[in-house]
DNA sequence: ACAAATCTACGAATTTCTTCGTATCCTCGT
DNA sequence: ACGAGGATACGAAGAAATTCGTAGATTTGT
C-alpha cells in the first residue's frame, strides 16, 4: 500500500521552499524567513503536519527540533510538474513545455541550457 | 478591486477538460463524459459555482442550461503554469522547462517543435 | 531558586473543496 | 389533463487545509 502520494499543499510548499533554501532550520528559522505573515505556531503545526504526511523529516535529539525536507527540492519540482501534466495537458510534457515558454519570459541563459539540453537529446537517440 | 482570480481547483479543472474537448455542453453531457465517477448533482453543482467564479458562461435561454469555458484552455494552462513557476519554481520558467523535459519523456514531435519554437525566438532576437 | 523566555503539543474555529440527497419545477407524450 | 422523466436549486454534511490560542514543559539568566 503506497503512502497515497498528494502533492504538497500551497502552504507546505511556502515552507518547504525555506528549508531546501536554508537547509535544516528550526520552527522559528522559518517563520522569520516567512515574514510575519503566519504566527509561529501556524509554522509548527505545519511542520507537524508535514511530518505525519511524510514531507519532513524532524531532529528531536535536542529540545528546539531541527526540521528538513524529506524530499530535494528537484524530486519535488518534478513530482508537481508531472502532476500538472496529467491534471491540465493530457500527460503530455511537451505541450507543457511550450506553454511555459510561452507564458513566461525565460532567460537567454536558460534558454541556451534549454537547446543544450536538446542537442544532447539529438546525439544519444 | 481585482475579481480575486485562483486558479481552478482539480475538480474544477476536470470539468473545464470536458468542456474544452467537447465545446459547450449540458450538464448531463459533461457527467456522461466523466464517467459514473461523479453523481449527475455533484456535476450541476461544480458548474454553478464556477459560473459564481466566472470559470465558465451559462446559457440559460432554454431550459436545459448549456455551459462553456469562458476562457481557453490556452489561457488557462499559462496561468496554470505560471501559477506552479511562482510557487515551485521561483517564478523561473526556464527551470521549469527543464524539469518537465527530465520529469517526462516528451514525444520527438514534441521536441521538434520545442526546437522550431527557440529556433524562431534565435532569430527575431 | 525563581522568573522570564522559549519550545512543543493539542484542540478548536474557519474556510474551502467536494459530494450528493431532496425538493421543486417544467415539458412532453398519451 | 396528468403523470413520468428530466432539469435546476438548495442545503447540508464530510474532508481537507489553514490559522492561531492556550497549556504545559524545559531551559536560561540573574
Amino acid at each position: 500500500m503506497t503512502p497515497a502520494r498528494r502533492r504538497p499543499t500551497d502552504a507546505e510548499l511556502a515552507i518547504l521552499r525555506v528549508l531546501w533554501a536554508r537547509g535544516p532550520s528550526t520552527v522559528r528559522e522559518v517563520a522569520e524567513e516567512m515574514g510575519r505573515e503566519s504566527a509561529y505556531t501556524t509554522v509548527l503545526k505545519l511542520l507537524q503536519i508535514m511530518t505525519d504526511k511524510g514531507l519532513v523529516r524532524r531532529d528531536e535529539s535536542a529540545r528546539t527540533h531541527v526540521y528538513r525536507a524529506a524530499r530535494s527540492e528537484r524530486f519535488t519540482q518534478r513530482q508537481l510538474v508531472r502532476d500538472l501534466a496529467d491534471r491540465a495537458f493530457g500527460g503530455s510534457a511537451g505541450r507543457l513545455v511550450m506553454q511555459a515558454l510561452a507564458a513566461k519570459p525565460a532567460s537567454p541563459e536558460e534558454l541556451a541550457e534549454i537547446r543544450k539540453w536538446l542537442a544532447e537529446q539529438d546525439t544519444s537517440a
